[in-house]
DNA sequence: TCCGTATTTATAATTATTCTAAATTTAGAA
DNA sequence: TTCTAAATTTAGAATAATTATAAATACGGA
């Protein structure tokens, strides 16, 4: 996993744009999800940032993802299967893929996403602030155990 | 609304070919999410029905819900940003908007959705039993009363 | 430095969903 | 029809993710 040293760009120019203050605990939080290519429920981030962070609240975790989401920079993945809210930063067209056996998310790219997106914008009259493409199903490694 | 008296051909067989029995309940909980044009949760199901079936009981209605998932013919469409299922009789391709003001999910079709489906079956490498393709923003309704 | 506000924190409260064990229903055999 | 074993339903308890609350803390600007 690369590590990232900064903010990534888009996040903190959200955050700042929006009037909201770059803490220690907002960084810390939002380089977690986007040097992550997991997809992370909040509990993970929690735990992860803990021995760094020894007073983090998981009420802080919630907030700040909650606000990234408003923001429009990161992407909430309904259930995986196992109640959890998953959260992507990755915010460009792009499908997850959730195995229903292990409850792992991983990404696939298709140009029809894109297409999609477009549709969706340009057609639904919404005012559209983030989505969600999930397929869900057995991977192929769990296929093979499974039969 | 359409009041349909019969159970859809195709949820019928899947429950009869999997070994489910064709129970009252079952049939009540099929019916009242096939007639349905919302994307009821598991409660509004259970309040629906509860007047013509008394001994009702939730469970029922998630143990059916879990079932009809499992076999493919219903989706389920994460959370609508009030952290509830919504269930989805619809199995075929299309967007569901959510309008996280108001709630209320619309469907919207987009040719764009199965020729996703199609890249997704043919190149994940997965074994899909179900999807769930959602975008989340203003609806036009919400945009006009705040601005 | 001081003040007002934003933020974080700890914890309680909420609530959707799942689990459990007992009661009921069912299909099929005798 | 009656019996039996398995499937299903039921009521209610248990679980756990998320949200709400109020007090403590940190911060930016005057």
């Amino acid at each position: 996993m690369i590590e990232l040293q900064t903010l990534p760009q888009h996040m903190a120019a959200a955050l700042k744009s929006a009037g909201y203050r770059l803490t220690p605990q907002r960084m810390a939080i939002c380089l977690w999800l986007a040097e992550s290519n997991q997809h992370p429920a909040a509990q993970e981030i929690f735990e992860a940032l803990k021995p760094r962070f020894p007073s983090l609240s998981l009420a802080t975790v919630y907030n700040t993802l909650d606000t990234l989401v408003s923001l429009g920079v990161t992407h909430a993945v309904g259930h995986a299967g196992d109640d959890k809210i998953h959260y992507d930063a990755d915010t460009t067209p792009h499908v997850n893929l959730v195995c229903v056996s292990c409850n792992r998310i991983i990404d696939m790219a298709s140009q029809h996403v894109m297409a999609l997106q477009e549709d969706v914008h340009a057609n639904s009259g919404y005012d559209l602030i983030g989505s969600s493409v999930t397929y869900y199903g057995l991977c192929p490694d769990c296929q093979r155990q499974q039969g």
